[in-house]
DNA sequence: ATGAAAGCGCTAACAC
DNA sequence: GTGTTAGCGCTTTCAT
């Protein structure tokens, strides 16, 4: 039908035509069928943002920031949840692809995670990395930093004058998990400290997750007097289990962690370092929306630079705050 | 084809052809689209969950827990993000509407939120509403208690020996900020305390918004010393300006909120009534599910009952933090 | 400038 | 059991 010339506004529509069509569309409550029009034109505007957990505010964040630009280059996007988990990524995959998502973007859930992006990728569809680097693929990303700045907060942490420190990281799958423990025993060596194996922890990202791997930290006879957390959502679980050994934070067990978390808290307590949230979701985008407008070329990098925010729970100011009393 | 047979896998297939079939889909990489089944199935599997604010804890909490039940359910859930705009939700709508969701579960961002229904239903998607009502709707929805636990956490303030009160609750269009301030006001005339009009405050739903509106709060020369706060988010940001104006909290100014903030916050320090979030979440889902199965009835409401959590911030326990040193 | 017709990839209905 | 056909609602040629 010639529809169809009005709705996609073709000029090649006399204005009497044009007219007449709309007022029809309008008494009929006409609504075009955006999935018919998918099959055809194989592209459907919507962009789709894989995150590994969307009740942590790091990746809302940096959802809300893609959003945003998506809504400016006209797509809509969609926030998945895969939980961390492989499986469900897969799942994800799958569904969008067969729904001809015109792009996604995506933190994989393991540094395995190959499957899923092949698996994209045989369909045609443009992926772009976030957050974490995956074995073997080379593909537009962009991230943070984990290495060097695992190696700041240690040394740190040195600084204060802690000689048996241990980390909390994420699972040994994730990416920046690995790369926080690495920077973490190489800050240790470097300064010729030990490294027990105990010391080294990982944990499922959570907050019971962290404080289930301090636990098995601090039940030892000598445990470490300072931590490294490999997020927020860890470092709130070690400062739980601090509080039910009667451990003071940081007098008697200083902690430093990757991300700041931008909730409601009442005062900003943690020592950390802050990865981008924001301008890596742009970053991200940016790649995205060249790959759709055509761009064929190698893969790109983009490494973002964070902020060390110094604050209470390194030792560096004030004191620890008043004993808990949640419900 | 019968090729589809297999891919549904109906059972009037011979063993050997199906496995004809799927050696050849192997070899040749077949993914089918689903994009062209849902054309004729008039189908997607996928739900949308429109919330008003991705980067709020309580929604992607109530959202992870709507989304297992969904895969539960062999549905695909896509999370939506409006913004708390009117505009932004229609244009969500219309996407979504074109792309044939199977159902949209909506916070809705306003109380005049009724265009966007209208053009859900218009289009025949099942529709749910979730925490907040929307005026002349009558539909399925699951939300929490404003009213009632605005009079409890006012009272409790009053309790306290507060005499001046004030809130700060969200946008005057959103139905909870309503219904808290409905409720604030009740309470306040119960016990003969004066309602001042410039004790009533409207205000964005973030951090930053909460800290003008109670600028302006605390301004006066007989500011109130007890505040009730629409959410965390507000809270948080009452609470920078409280320290901006080097007032302790619960000392100087006693605070009361609404949602629990359940980020890595190191300690619970609100004072606040809380949400049920995941329940309003699984509520809102059973009965877009029911509609899916062509559940016909009349609009049904779930209501559900939070818990008030007492703790610092109206001076029932405890000391405040000592002071913020948030770089 | 407009109408007609083909076809996107699939499923449903109907033969065989 | 299996092949054939029509048609979902649109866009895109190709005529007119």
């Amino acid at each position: 039908m010639t529809v169809s010339r009005v709705v996609n506004n073709s000029r090649l529509v006399s204005a009497s035509t044009r007219e007449r069509v709309e007022r029809a569309m309008e008494s009929v409550g006409y609504i075009p069928n955006s999935i018919a029009r998918s099959l055809v034109q194989k592209r459907t505007g919507v962009l789709a943002l894989l995150v590994s957990d969307i009740t942590h505010t790091w990746f809302t964040q940096l959802g809300h920031e893609v959003e945003g630009a998506a809504a400016a280059a006209g797509y809509l996007l969609v926030f998945g949840n895969t939980d961390e988990n492989e499986l469900t990524e897969r799942e994800y995959a799958e569904k969008l692809s067969s729904l001809h998502v015109d792009g996604v973007l995506l933190a994989p859930a393991s540094r395995e995670s190959r499957e899923t992006i092949e698996l994209l990728q045989r369909r045609g569809i443009p992926v772009v990395l976030i957050d974490r680097e995956v074995e073997g693929v080379e593909l537009d990303i962009a991230r943070g930093e984990s290495y060097t700045p695992a190696i700041e907060l240690t040394d740190h942490l040195i600084a204060h004058g802690h000689t048996r420190l241990g980390i909390v990281a994420g699972p040994d799958h994730v990416w920046t998990a690995q790369e926080r423990v690495r920077g973490f025993k190489a800050a240790l060596r470097r300064r010729g400290l030990p490294v027990p194996r105990r010391f080294v922890r990982h944990a499922q990202l959570t907050r019971s997750g962290g404080a289930e791997e301090a636990r098995k930290l601090l039940a030892s006879e000598d445990p470490p007097s300072a931590i490294l957390a490999g997020n927020s959502y860890l470092a709130a679980g070690i400062v739980d289990v601090a509080r039910e050994r009667g451990l003071r934070i940081p007098e008697d067990l200083a902690l430093v962690t990757f991300d700041d978390s931008e909730g409601p808290s009442e005062w900003a307590f943690y020592s950390c370092y802050e990865q981008p949230a924001r301008a890596i979701g742009a970053a991200a985008l940016r790649f995205l929306l060249d790959r759709l407008a055509g761009d064929r070329s190698g893969a790109r990098r983009a490494v973002l630079r964070g902020d060390v925010r110094l604050r209470s729970s390194c030792g560096c100011l004030g004191a620890a705050p008043p004993q808990d009393h949640r419900q």
